[in-house]
DNA sequence: TCTGTCGGAATTGTATACAACATTGTGTTC
DNA sequence: GAACACAATGTTGTATACAATTCCGACAGA
């Protein structure tokens, strides 16, 4: 293994990074409150860090904070969710485009490392790792196409899409997105440019007509029994 | 006037407003170190503020923050600079054709007024608030769109413009935006969505087209003296 | 003069203390 | 019994204190 650097890791970030994964596997429902002292005491830092943690993932809007009332789990609107996918649209097939004309071999075995993963966590039932596994396909997929810029964007939108199909996902339809994927990894492997901007499109389509975007009630729920992560 | 409730109005967000004004109005260079005790200093708050502030413009990638280090006014690179350009030619067309599509009569004097601001300041030579006003009227044809995801993005990409601006502007070339922007206008008030999306096209590459983005040296400048903003 | 090391000063990272505000429960009044 | 007022409690907003790290200049040696 390769560590160089013992670890400048940051006290904030941890925590950030914690929470956001909490969320991202639906651990944290959308609308549960995130005191500070609450989740000061889980990870064993003081609320000034656990306050600029949520400062970071509110301004991805992965949690609101309402001022003298507190941080909760964001609970996008239908509407919320309607924009978040159609930015998704205007910007994902066109880097889709991108990682197809730049992908190395490497590159593809990432991807095909991905696909593999979500397909594990999807035969053991963990939708919340497949979700999550999904999301961090599409990142990459930014990631591939050396757009930084746009792929922040992404990043931010991957995460809200999280939130929504937490809310919105008609449970009757089936989650498959790896079969999508695949297809997708394979139009990048064979740099058919044109092919993996319709799949990005098309695959983005699908996951819109899967959702069911009437108002859901917001439901707050307790916190500490849902964040079980060993406290760093 | 219309002002019902007192002023709930934030420590934090008054700070981050300031500095942010002062960057767009480029008071403030790209590279300028941004200490916690000077700046708070100057707007009367602790640096518990201060930070949150500087937090808050780190993530719209105004201010880059290195750890034990400092905040500096962000510096964008050439490759940042083009990647930023290629984000907003992705973006706004679409946005400014839908603005043409949804725009109202207020809409438009909105948008007619701010043209008329941006040639005062042209004529007042007033080159900062003239880039300044420039990026309001993006987002506020961002706003007519009635896209608030889509917005928040082209808001960062405007911020980040400002500072490209300020880096990579050739001299020679005039900074007459407000023609473009007269033209944007006339085709929204039209309704006319396709020239609406062409002219805004096209507005971005003279942009584009008016820097000359070679590498230029991070020169650190010392900050008290370019902040007169009046403390609140 | 140049180089490298050491120590003090300055700055940032984190924790804690206090103030401001919101919420909740109780008691009084009608 | 319902509605309002108010106090008690808890949570967030801000300031300050302390710890950790970096920066900068002095100084010694080559």
């Amino acid at each position: 293994m390769q560590k160089p650097p013992p670890k400048p890791t940051d006290a904030t970030e941890m925590v950030a990074n914690a929470l956001s994964l909490a969320i991202h596997e639906h651990r944290l429902a959308p609308g549960t409150k995130l005191g500070e002292d609450e989740i000061g005491d889980v990870y064993s830092v003081s609320r000034t860090v656990v306050r600029a943690a949520l400062q970071s993932l509110a301004h991805v809007q992965l949690v609101e904070i309402q001022r003298h009332k507190g941080a909760f789990v964001a609970h996008p609107s239908p509407r919320e969710a309607r924009e978040v996918f159609e930015a998704r649209a205007l910007l994902e097939p066109r880097t889709a485009r991108s990682a197809a004309t730049r992908a190395t071999g490497r590159d593809i075995n990432i991807l095909r490392q991905h696909v593999t993963e979500e397909h594990a966590a999807m035969a053991d039932g963990d939708n919340g790792r497949a979700v999550n596994l999904s999301g961090l396909f599409h990142i990459e997929i930014a990631r591939i196409a050396d757009q930084e810029t746009i792929g922040r964007f992404i990043e931010t939108l991957i995460a809200r899409s999280s939130l929504i199909i937490a809310l919105y996902w008609r449970r009757e339809s089936a989650l498959c997105e790896s079969h999508a994927h695949h297809a997708l990894v394979q139009a990048i492997a064979d740099a058919d440019e044109q092919n993996a901007e319709d799949l990005m499109r098309s695959h983005l389509v699908d996951l819109n007509s899967a959702l069911d975007l009437r108002e859901r009630p917001v439901q707050t729920r307790s916190l500490r029994e849902l964040l079980q992560q060993p406290a760093r």
